[in-house]
DNA sequence: CAGTGGTCTAGACCACACA
DNA sequence: GTGTGGTCTAGACCACTGC
């Protein structure tokens, strides 16, 4: 503890309390000031320690009321979601995109309220494959809203994947996503050159710019393909 | 820009110069004294909101070599992994708990090695039970190794689920988690009351403490259940 | 109202990586 | 060497909230 004290030693030392009881789930810690009279460091010091336990959800920090250890530890883990090309790489295995359908078209029935569109609106639905080493990977099917982004229409997809073509075009947008189990259809089961019915991860990917919805994806991977969370 | 310019306001005005294409993937974005100067703060300002950036994968940074867009926009979504009491009274559906089966033996085949236990090694198995509203939610299947948590050898999971015991056993832990589609085993299916063979989510978790496995689960969700990351 | 965390400042020194 | 980010400090003021 002679050690010069950085908020990494802070953080440790905190976390180490907590794992040994010293903190108990629910308990209060000691405020910023005595932690960092503690330690011998600055309260800044000691603030951004905290903040991060705070962030990985392991304290609860409330003015007035102090910080707590969280009772129920919501864990957070996170998801690291590359584009499709760089997680193929990152296997070691050779890239492939194949494009199969695109269609300028109305939007389907659930389609209209899951992306707020009106009926009238226009969308762009592509269909395509990713192959990894030559393997099928994943079967894509997404809808672009053309109304948000009418360049998608004149965009061919032949070469650049969708989800490719639209991070360049915006970068930043608000996503959310959900993984469910489902048997594989007979369309995407061809495209994964597996069995009708094979269980299979299909994830659902919306997409949101400034409050309006850029497109929604549906992503079916072969069956095996494993989600991967850390923390 | 008048406004006094705290971390907020600079992370927002890179974030839009980002999506607005001034600063394009891949390019150099101005150092942090300089930022600080246009922005009229202090560099410590800068820096909290250039280090989020970092961490939420929007930018890249490195000592002398500056700060770049990201070319390769990595998202990071996040997984809230609550404890599955906490999970079933957040959707406002009553949690119930069932012990089905408890026992201490040997590790089977592939366990030794994902755990790192000896043949020798004594693990406790737990499977069990989560219900919301009466309906199956989960079934679980986990192993426990006695080595390390030698008084789960006595714990009874008659009434606290293996995880809650254990979280309060050791708050803290690293956790490593992925899920998969697979087809519903004749096992978890009769639990899970469906057809065996219904696609399912099963996801894998293993928990670390110190550098030594504690405890490893397979959860089987109901047909239907989401994995919901946001981001 | 008073105590807690949330943030900003101005300055400083250090670590690292590239020239 | 030199320029960049990484961090710490001591102090200050503010925002929220429970008493």
């Amino acid at each position: 503890m002679t050690a010069p004290a950085n908020f990494r030693t802070v953080k440790d030392a905190v976390l180490r309390r907590i794992s040994e009881g010293q903190y108990a789930p629910g308990a209060l810690l000691p405020i910023e000031t005595e932690l960092a009279r503690e330690f011998s460091c600055a309260r800044a010091t000691v603030n951004r320690a905290m903040r991060e336990l705070a962030e990985d959800g392991i304290i609860d920090r409330k003015r007035r009321a102090g910080s707590r250890v969280n009772a129920h530890p919501i864990r957070n883990a996170r998801l690291s979601v590359p584009l499709v090309r760089i997680e193929v790489a990152e296997k070691g295995a050779v890239y492939r995109y194949r494009m199969i359908e695109r269609e300028i078209c109305r939007p389907y029935d659930g389609l209209t309220a899951r992306m707020a569109l009106d009926a009238k609106s226009k969308v762009l639905r592509v269909a395509c494959m990713h192959y990894a080493d030559n393997a099928p990977y994943l079967y894509e099917e997404r809808w672009i809203n053309l109304d948000a982004i009418p360049e998608a229409g004149t965009a061919s997809f032949d070469v650049t994947s969708p989800n490719e073509w639209l991070v360049s075009k915006s970068p930043l947008s608000d996503m959310n996503m959900s993984f469910v189990a489902e048997a594989a259809s007979e369309r995407a089961s061809s495209f994964l050159e597996v069995e009708a019915g094979t269980p299979v991860i299909a994830a659902e990917r919306q997409t949101w710019l400034a409050g309006a919805s850029i497109t929604f994806a549906r992503l079916i991977y072969h069956p095996g393909y494993r989600v991967i969370a850390h923390h």
